[in-house]
DNA sequence: CTTAGGATCGCCT
DNA sequence: GGCGATCCTAAGC
């Protein structure tokens, strides 16, 4: 294992484990590109399992992320519009990974709201694909391993408060309870009920 | 506050 | 050919 992959450049996240678990393990967590971006706190898990989920019918061209190598981007185009930033986990070949779903933006504010086309810091990266546009991400940077440039990845202080409901925007496996959110944050990309 | 429609295109069947 | 792990705007209550 390279230095640059060990736990520790990882925020200590062991994405090894199933899903849920990094999903969860990642609120509060920072995640940085280029020095830009802020403090996680909305996930979704998807697993190979999961109807819901891209690997649900087996490894594809633009799946392909998703079945390597965990603690690496899987960045996808959603409606042809937005990016949409992937962890991968579990194990390499199992087809399982965590959707960012919303950020607390703290780092590179201007940058973000040039990149945005406007100034309200809730809506800089509360959403999948606005977080995407702040933070700049998109095919160039799909497959990438997250313990190097320009990725960065900063543990969470510890003891959030975390909140669990169902999954946004899907059809199929609409109840299974795979959203995760940091307790009373204002920058959801929606409120929890 | 909630809902509806349109934008826009890569991916898969 | 149909369909999204979305976002924005406008309109209704």
């Amino acid at each position: 294992m390279r230095i640059s992959e060990t736990p520790a450049a990882l925020a200590g996240i062991d994405f090894g484990a199933p899903s849920p678990e990094v999903a969860r393990a990642l609120i509060g967590a920072i995640i940085l590109v280029d020095g830009v971006g802020g403090r996680i706190v909305e996930t979704e898990a998807y697993d190979r399992a999961d109807p819901a989920s891209h690997t649900f019918a087996g490894p594809t061209r633009r799946n392909a992320p998703m079945f390597g190598p965990p603690g690496h981007s899987y960045i996808y185009l959603s409606y042809g519009m937005h990016w949409c930033l992937n962890f991968v986990c579990r194990e390499a070949g199992h087809g399982a990974g965590v959707l960012i779903r919303a950020l607390e933006p703290l780092h590179g504010m201007e940058l973000m709201a040039a990149r945005r086309g406007q100034t309200d810091a809730r809506l800089l990266c509360s959403g999948p694909g606005r977080l995407c546009q702040a933070l700049a991400l998109g095919s160039a940077l799909n497959s990438m391993s997250l313990a190097a440039p320009p990725f960065l990845l900063l543990p969470r202080a510890g003891g959030e408060l975390l909140v669990a409901g169902p999954r946004i925007g899907i059809s199929k496996a609409i109840d299974v309870p795979w959203r995760f959110g940091l307790a009373g944050s204002r920058f959801l990309s929606k409120p929890f009920r």
